[in-house]
DNA sequence: TAAAATTTTTAGACTTGTCTAAAAATCAGT
DNA sequence: ACTGATTTTTAGACAAGTCTAAAAATTTTA
């Protein structure tokens, strides 16, 4: 089994992962955990004998499979707490993170199963952000703008930031509707704009600002 | 605030105490708390310091006032949690208490609040264990065998364990009756027989069986 | 009431997780 | 590609809580 401190490690670079993908540094983990990066580093050695992380010295680290399943059942009870926090104790959403911090660590599979059963096996927390099943499979993801993907990437248009009707006007006319197929050809340095295909069919160019107002998912 | 292994040993000195109401010794706790000894001086030598309990080398501890509210709180927490695990989520009683005590750790005085107005504020858990309310208060006693007590006890007489009539008839006949008075005379060596009062008057002895058959309250 | 048995405490060591200060490695700018 | 800045790691120390072994105090027993 592993500590709280521990687990609160792994959901640290879980969330640090899930953010921009990469290798995640010692110190953005020192910044989050609200701790020093030499603490850090110690740590690291740890997670990497239990085989939670891959490690290599001044290089980051990511989180082995079996590591990221560690971070997807705790992500899972937190997110399950917060909504019983504020669907049945009547708190508000910006009071439930620090109990759901500490009830997230409570060791009890009925317990787990109990309350998603009690929530009526809710697929996503009230922010949009999903929750993973008993599995750790996330059936829903949470979407994000396009502007934040990498290329290559490949997603689905789910929804805009901007809704006024010339905004999605144009994007009727670049066939950017919800349910299409967007993959990110090539991001242009001097103005981060995208070449991006729909379906992949027709490529054509979009501003970062657009970019900035398209809701995707990735597949 | 505390660290969870103080509460633990906090609540392992009530409890101790609350059976015999003596002086709880080192190797008590350590028995209690599956630890040796030693820890437990390292740890009673803490507790003293910071006003939690009475403590002089060799002559064991008990809980100061402050101990006493401390012990109260996280017992109040055990057993509220208890009780919402066995009527919520579906826990049998024998499964709870594990998960119980790690939630009554948590700390938010909102959680526990919503949590007792969820259960509509109860007394008693199903054991017929008092839970305290929030200024650490309990309001009911727990019943115990009349055999369990000490000579000079003072009691009230709640309940009876055999409910065959014969019984109760002779119950009634020596005036042991539910609501009366019992105080504890003597208690024989050579069967355990037991020399009470009822009401301060009628004095008379009944065996231990008896006593194993009367349920009362301490007053 | 003195010796024997038991209980409790002390002393010193170990583990987990933390820190500071200094050394080593990597990255950035020219 | 070198130098300086930044990041990361190492080394050594500390606090909390635990342990074993030995010493001290208390209790039991004869």
């Amino acid at each position: 089994m592993n500590s709280f401190t521990e687990e609160n490690y792994i959901k640290a670079i879980y969330k640090l992962n899930e953010s921009d993908n990469a290798s995640v540094t010692t110190n953005a983990i020192a910044e989050q955990m609200h701790t020093k990066a030499a603490s850090v580093t110690d740590m690291l050695k740890k997670l990497f004998v239990k085989k939670l992380i891959h490690y290599q010295k001044y290089r980051g680290v990511t989180l082995t499979v079996k590591g990221e399943k560690t971070a997807l059942n705790i992500i899972r009870k937190h997110r399950l707490w917060e909504m019983f926090l504020v669907e049945k104790f009547n708190f508000k959403w910006d009071e439930v993170h620090d109990v759901a911090e500490q009830l997230e660590h409570i060791q009890s599979d009925k317990l787990i199963e109990e309350l998603d059963k009690f929530l009526n096996y809710p697929k996503a927390d009230p922010h949009g952000d999903p929750i993973p099943d008993a599995k750790g499979k996330l059936h829903i993801q949470k979407s994000k703008m396009l502007s934040l993907l990498n290329v290559n990437d490949n997603c689905i248009m789910t929804g805009v930031v901007d809704h006024s009707t010339p905004f999605l006007q144009y994007l009727e006319r670049c066939g950017l509707v919800l349910g299409n197929e967007i993959k990110i050809k090539e991001i242009l340095t001097f103005d981060k704009s995208l070449q991006i295909t729909v379906n992949k069919k027709n490529s054509l160019f979009i501003s970062n600002d657009v970019a900035k107002n398209i809701l995707v998912t990735l597949k």
